[in-house]
DNA sequence: GAGTGGTCTAGACCACGAG
DNA sequence: TCGTGGTCTAGACCACTCG
């Protein structure tokens, strides 16, 4: 993991960077610094090409490559990097303690909405699931979610109480990678309210994601109701065009 | 633009997973890609790397490369694809049409929050543009930008009436290639009820922009407070680690 | 014109998955 | 074991920027 050439590349640089290492705020010429690392340019322009996409670096044909000054200036906003984000298992909360309060656990009919999502028919079955998301004790997201019974068929209470995520992997070998996101905002209803600790007037924010597995079976389907002081999420954009 | 050899293959094995062409949701393998197209093993890579990371396909070492389904069927879920999104002058919604009002232009000298983002000094100016969204007559965000007057000294009310990224592509030839973007919620205050038509327990969502020139330069500052019935944002996401 | 990043090639070898 | 995608190399040529 750690021994690819590109990575360690990669990690150097971003290394220098951090330190200043790099005069005017340019990086030597890819030709340069495959002599340096004595690796081909190919590899070189791969680790830039990552660095980049991360917005550390802007790369500019016949100039140079040059370091974002906003990643020195305000790096902890780029914890965030390349469009990752607060969900689920993955929530980055510094010091705090989370925890779960498990709301509801049952079997249920995969409802047409869901069945689309995950590909299931009529006659599948699916675990329905509610959580309650807690951080220092106080309430901050009310999660529903969906899993197919014939991907995960051992998942019982005491899972859910945790990471289904980590047991995904830790147990089964499965890694979830993907996701197809979706953010949107509504006023809180009374339910939102009750278990959230908001006033009528305070809103949510709504996550709705599908997971996906390694090899693109999607995993899960999740809503999440997020109090308003909580939601946030951060990302670095590409405008480029040709989708 | 159009005549790099991976962007073609990109292209073509696009349009013939969506008309089905590829039995079984999977892709021939890479070697005979390469073969098929005439190009190299590295260009078909190429081009399947940037599917993947648009999340229409998967590719698993050891078995092949598959096509995500839920490509095939909710095909305008990926009208966002690769963390696209609604901002500013890319807003995408059909055949509506959208329109500015201005409600307020005028030079200031930048604040710290402001010369932090934008990497000014003390005795620097910048337009502060408050602008209101409609469409279809219906005002949905209202956006307060920030633009140093050094990089475009140019502006002007009737210029701000309409997009300024397209006026400094094409007066300047600068482009706005990237930005950091925060998406968060909030109550609306009175001037948001007032001006975008909600309720007092009708909340806002937040998006907050920092946009960049090609050549890394902060260009714009932006804080978009939009109706939340118009808010929403999708993203497909790379959980992989590493960063 | 010199220097820079962008594209593309041809080929070697590795790591993983499945039969 | 074989077929697959992943990594890496060495080198050619192109396109853009700038003095």
């Amino acid at each position: 993991m750690a021994d690819l050439v590109y990575r360690s590349v990669m990690r150097d640089i971003k290394q220098k960077i951090l330190k200043n290492q790099y005069p005017g705020m340019r990086l030597p010429d890819e030709r340069t610094l495959s002599e340096d690392y004595g690796v081909s340019r190919s590899s070189i322009k791969r680790a830039l090409g990552v660095l980049a996409q991360q917005g550390i670096i802007f790369k500019k044909r016949g100039s140079g490559t040059f370091i974002n000054p906003l990643y020195l200036k305000n790096q902890s906003l780029f914890h965030y990097e390349g469009s990752n984000l607060g969900v689920t298992d993955s929530f980055q909360l510094d010091g705090k303690k989370q925890s779960i309060k498990l709301l509801d656990y049952q079997v249920v009919p995969a409802n047409p909405d869901v069945q689309e999502e995950l590909f299931l028919n009529d006659n599948d079955f699916v675990y329905q699931i509610k959580r309650l998301r807690l951080i220092d004790q106080q309430p901050f997201m009310i999660e529903t979610g969906f899993i197919p019974i014939k991907i995960i068929p051992t998942l019982s209470p005491a899972i859910v109480d945790s990471s289904i995520f980590n047991y995904l992997e830790e147990s089964k070998g499965k890694r979830v990678t993907k996701s197809f996101m979706t953010i949107s905002v509504a006023p809180s209803d009374e339910n939102d309210q009750r278990l959230l600790g908001l006033k009528a007037t305070e809103p949510v924010g709504l996550m709705g994601g599908v997971f996906f597995l390694d090899d693109g079976t999607p995993f899960e389907v999740s809503n999440m109701r997020i109090h308003y002081q909580y939601m946030k999420y951060s990302t670095f954009v590409n405008l480029d065009q040709e989708r």
